[in-house]
DNA sequence: TAGATTGTTGCACTGAGTAGTCAACATATC
DNA sequence: GATATGTTGACTACTCAGTGCAACAATCTA
């Protein structure tokens, strides 16, 4: 799942062309449709603040969508600059060992 | 500790000017001043880029410099782009959980 | 005591990179 | 055949990391 097809299927289901959802969240509809299709060159993703106001005006999860974007969200990267010492070494584990790390939190 | 601290540490104990560390990274040696010292106004950091110099040429360590310096290091940002669901949880550990998390894992 | 070396700080500026635009076109719908 | 929708490539505008200078203060050293 990308970015783009995440955005799309939000818009679909809210039934909204890339005209609307483009002047809701104020910017042009052809940025929005390069986006969805991923049409931007390697690096150049829409902004946090674009983000955010799609996930606002897509009812979406915002940390989801930044995710996607490659983003760390803000609340995760305050984590990891509050706890490096955490962070650092959560970071260096197998994914194997992350799912009993999350397996013994329940 | 602040970043500029650190730096200044760092560069005091490989006793280097400023002007010639400055040189070593290619950058103007006022502006190192204004990271010591914090005189950047607001957001407006040193880049990724000069941090990693910075590292190699005073053979500090480059992940507690990005630290210092609020930016997600790399490698962690990788590992959390990689496993949303796993680093979502755990950074909404409390300290105390998270601390219980790393004794679990020796 | 003068000259070299180092660091501080304000301010106006620049250049690169990237977020976002615009015109033109295609396709579907009614 | 108008009206609404989406696609694409070339272009532009803005942000911000970093510059460069000027003027100054504090050491050090010969």
């Amino acid at each position: 799942m990308t970015l783009g097809q995440r955005l799309r299927e939000l818009r679909k289901s809210r039934g909204l062309s890339l005209r609307e959802l483009a002047s809701r969240v104020s910017v042009g509809f052809t940025y929005l449709s390069k986006i969805e299709n991923h049409k931007l060159e390697e690096g150049h993703g829409p902004s946090e603040k674009l983000i955010h106001m799609l996930a606002v005006e897509l009812d979406g999860d915002e940390e989801e969508l930044l995710l996607l974007a490659e983003k760390v969200p803000e609340p995760i990267r305050r984590r990891v600059i509050a706890r490096p010492d955490a962070f650092r070494r959560l970071a260096e584990l197998s994914d194997r060992k992350l799912d009993r790390v999350l397996a013994s939190l329940d």
